[in-house]
DNA sequence: CCAATAGTGTCTTTGAGACAATATACA
DNA sequence: TGTATATTGTCTCAAAGACACTATTGG
């Protein structure tokens, strides 16, 4: 394959982001209305172009900070920001009716903030619950109805990022990304419990990560934000992978 | 972003393949010696451009047919191929020195096949062990020597397809892609051993694994080319996750 | 007082790990 | 016979799940 410009065919290259979040009761990804045909009208993932010396990781991380506000942690910022990882990348031919683009999606874990939209180029931002925008069991193209479909193969793409989220927490301690810095260990178990959405026993729970080493560190302050008995304030630990894992109920 | 072709930067997509098999007590990926430069006469992962009306799956099974002869199992193909997932994307501007290039990576797994090369245009083909490619302890570019660097980023790319294999094994029933139709739990277990680097007891092994639901169907046949006494024959069973799934030892 | 959440203790069951013992081939 | 591998069984310990009970706030 010698260097010969016109040897390969040109392709578009974008960065997608699944920004998901906890609110509520609810599992919640950051979506934004499209100004422009096509699916002018529609919500779709946020995310752009690559610049042509831009890495992929950068791009993702500019996106974000232009259209949330968010800024990511790097490796200019081990701590500061929120969580971003590659997810999987897609390149249906047909996925784009204008063009051949392949987008490299990316993954984000935030906590809940104030204000979603944070200005940019998105007329329209907000958190929807990910069960209004891809229904249940319907992850790859099921049975199930879609209320209102993301635009593109934004379904799927928002379908496998929640699923990598709903898997990755079991065996690590990214669950801590949905928490603000020090929160509680009944904070700590309504992710859970909104993530996979079933309903943890509270006594279980906490002697389950209390006791693996790692997982958190007491800050030694409390907060009765929750009501009732004022509650011990942790901060993540240095642990990233939780052994013994975290057990998801089954059916 | 109106549609105009000039207003994104041109890419050019490959895809890589991270092929790996168990051979004998080694771990061993495909590598291909490069005819051209850069990095002529270097090994480097097999892969090639994709084409422009093409999915990125497909170009990945069609290198993969033109390079090894093996045939993935996909839509059309349900059981008869082999194992091939979607791996990472790596885009670094400077990945490529020739052009902006982004490789969408991809894992495949397969059983010990008699050989490697079936033609194509790769001068030359061959199994090497992994540890022989990545040093131990080396995975994202730490402390070890690697006595024969990979061209371009393809090391990292090979580390990153191990460790997605070693970890899929543990909780999927992934580790059946590495053996033949029909194999014994012997040699389920080697696999095991062979991919985690270490020893299993044989007893609790087989133990597990005839007790996981889903995991192993018996044909009924036995074999003795283990030595020893005749060892029940199996097939793959139905069950894709494990669970609970194989613990790989710690430390 | 009651309601709500936090946190501890206790019991049962499941499963992993260590390892003895038996089964069945080949040399 | 000995050696190699397969397979079953048994014991112990760690941890998950169920759940009683206590602790500490606010209304």
């Amino acid at each position: 394959m010698p260097y010969d410009p016109s040897a390969f065919p040109p392709f578009a290259v974008t960065v997608d982001l699944v920004v998901l979040t906890v609110r509520g009761h609810a599992l919640c990804a950051l979506v934004v209305r499209r100004g422009e045909s096509p699916y002018r009208g529609r919500w779709a993932l946020p995310g752009g172009f690559v610049r042509i010396d831009e890495d992929l990781e950068a791009a993702a991380a500019r996106e974000l900070a232009e259209e949330t506000g968010l800024h990511a942690q790097g490796s200019d910022e081990p701590h500061g920001g929120v969580h971003l990882e590659q997810l999987a990348t897609y390149g249906d031919p047909r996925r784009d009716p204008r063009m051949r683009v392949v987008s490299v999606a990316y993954l984000v874990l935030a906590p809940d903030l104030p204000t979603p939209t944070a200005g940019g180029d998105a007329h329209s931002v907000r958190w929807a619950p990910v069960d209004t925008l891809v229904a249940a069991g319907d992850e790859h193209g099921g049975e199930g109805k879609r209320p209102d479909p993301l635009a593109f193969d934004h379904g799927r793409i928002l379908a496998d990022g929640v699923e990598r989220a709903r898997s990755k927490i079991e065996y690590s301690s990214l669950a801590t990304a949905f928490c603000p810095p020090e929160f509680t260990v009944g904070e700590l178990r309504r992710v859970y419990e909104v993530v996979w959405g079933v309903a943890l026993d509270p006594r279980n729970f906490h002697r389950k990560v209390t006791g693996t080493p790692g997982f958190l560190v007491p800050t030694g302050g409390t907060t009765t934000r929750q009501g009732g008995r004022p509650a011990q304030l942790f901060r993540a630990g240095g642990a990233t992978l939780l052994n013994p894992p975290m057990l998801r109920p089954e059916i």
